[in-house]
DNA sequence: GCGCTAATTCTAACGAATTAGAATAACGGG
DNA sequence: CCCGTTATTCTAATTCGTTAGAATTAGCGC
């Protein structure tokens, strides 16, 4: 398994990725359209991105001229989980349970969302109890 | 109140500002032998590192000559929650209970650290309770 | 007071990310 | 089969982060 590169996506690649997630296949136009209803961009540029994003391994284009498209060759997952691992390995020097408490006493999340944290921790517990455990 | 630049530090800023909240007050020379505990660095790379720092609002020196010292102007609680912010916004679109929901489910966290999350996570329940609740 | 050492400033190179104009290629419809 | 639209490549400027050499300044100890 040659491991995926691992090169996290820049700020505007993530925007692209993003796109291609929730649009799948899509030509540079399309692209192009779906960014500018965040802001202005020149079609050239998300061209340059998109090579650039390939020669990464980050997207891929089947087919070419007028009907080619572009798709995320990272899942949304993986790459979510990578940036996560990022900013813990950066921030809180790799403990993750330091950026879930960080979550949980910052006030960021409402009482709602904090039960369904709950419910999500006991679901996670009993999965865990039933295999090995870590 | 100017409210602080917001300006996130990168990684190197990030590495030096956790040598400045860990040893408090420090002289250039020993943030750079702290540094090298981790990798190889000029010192002229890091002065020049902590003039930009301190362009930006991150850092402050205080006394002049050889016994200057240079101490974190930001602290590392608001620096962890700007840094998670912007997380939370470039990759979870702003839902940070979908972080939260990440970090539970992707097998980060050992049962122990659940249960002391779920523990966390009473605590601040009860919290906000008994305040109005948002 | 003089020199050694630490600190600072000046300057600069380099890579990566972002941006986009100009030129070129390629398809698809008429 | 030719033309316009769309896509791609080439080129390049700009900015930011990182790195560090060279030169300069400033104390401390003797």
């Amino acid at each position: 398994m040659p491991r995926p590169p691992a090169t996290h996506p820049t700020d505007g690649e993530l925007e692209i990725l993003h796109v291609l997630w929730t649009h799948g296949p899509t030509s540079l136009g399309a692209v192009c359209e779906a960014l500018r209803h965040q802001r202005d961009v020149a079609a050239t540029t998300v061209a340059t991105m998109l090579r650039v994003m390939s020669d990464k391994g980050l997207v891929k284009r089947t087919g070419s001229g007028r009907g080619a498209t572009w798709t995320a060759a990272v899942s949304k997952q993986k790459t979510e989980r990578g940036m996560v691992r990022k900013l813990v390995d950066r921030v809180f020097d790799g403990a993750a349970d330091r950026l879930a408490a960080h979550l949980v006493t910052g006030g960021e999340l409402s009482k709602a969302q904090l039960n369904e944290l709950r419910q999500l921790i006991d679901e996670q517990s009993t999965a865990k109890k039933a295999s090995s455990n870590k």
